[in-house]
DNA sequence: CGCTTTGGTTGTATAGTACAACTGGATAGA
DNA sequence: TCTATCCAGTTGTACTATACAACCAAAGCG
């Protein structure tokens, strides 16, 4: 059984060379679909709705940026915006049926490749690596 | 207990906003060093030294692209290239001193962060959210 | 020796991103 | 109620990361 200090190394090291790889693997999978914008997307299926700040401060990204991206989208037909009448400042965005279609075009060629990726890990051992990664983004999302 | 198709859905999830914070966390948590940078850097201490194309190969860039980094790096001061004897085309990269204490220190830091984030989490627990990281990634590079 | 492969650089174009300045609506304290 | 402040979002600007294609030089092979 490794020391705590070497399976923090672990971690991290291979937490960063996933990330810095995920870009590139995402733009070879579904080139029609960035990482950003698939994460956007992602983000309002699963919230069924949300403003562009949420989105912002989810992801740590500025609000210039999402609302550059949220543009693009829109310009695609993917997302719509519907002002909120409690709040006129609001615009409360939501997937369009477009939107919905690639996202879940771009959705299933990923589950494809995750599937490939974890054949053969068994049942047990793929529920225990969810729950850890959800305790580890639930503890990162409290504090950045 | 869960079932596979619902952990692969929560894996992929959780794995992508991972991914898609780790840049901007990176940003706040060491400015002096990109995460591309840091994992460039990283990966050359890792390996004492290695070849351009081992890089561009491992995190799936471009050529180029890890040519201008390494072109950055040298600027900075942070690696050094040493003409192979054997082979006059290759360039073995190094960390120089300075860069392997610009390294050793953003490790610290980045060490600290995960140290934290983890703090709450048993030796067990950690070991194997180590192990299946390795798995995963060693699934990875066999194939991307 | 010429052809192909390999490692690397450079030209060029684009996407993603941040920061600062701004606009317009909401809200709270005088 | 007026004004100062705050909040959501956009736009101007600049820079970094990145890819792709064209290129160069050395190596290896027939």
């Amino acid at each position: 059984m490794p020391h705590r200090a070497d399976s923090l190394d672990t971690i991290q090291r291979e937490l960063t060379a996933f990330a810095r790889r995920a870009r590139a693997a995402a733009a070879q999978l579904h080139p029609e679909l960035s990482l950003v914008s698939y994460t956007l997307l992602a983000h309002l299926q699963d919230q069924r709705g949300c403003r562009a700040t949420d989105l912002a401060a989810h992801y740590l990204l500025d609000k210039s940026t999402v609302s550059r991206q949220i543009a693009a989208l829109e310009r695609l037909g993917f997302v719509e915006r519907r002002t909120d009448p409690d709040d006129q400042r609001v615009q409360v965005l939501h997937l369009t049926d477009r939107g919905t279609a690639v996202l879940d075009q771009v959705a299933a060629s990923r589950r494809i490749a995750f599937e490939e990726r974890l054949a053969d890990w068994d049942e047990d051992d793929l529920a225990r690596f969810a729950s850890y990664l959800l305790r580890y983004n639930a503890s990162a999302a409290t504090r950045d």
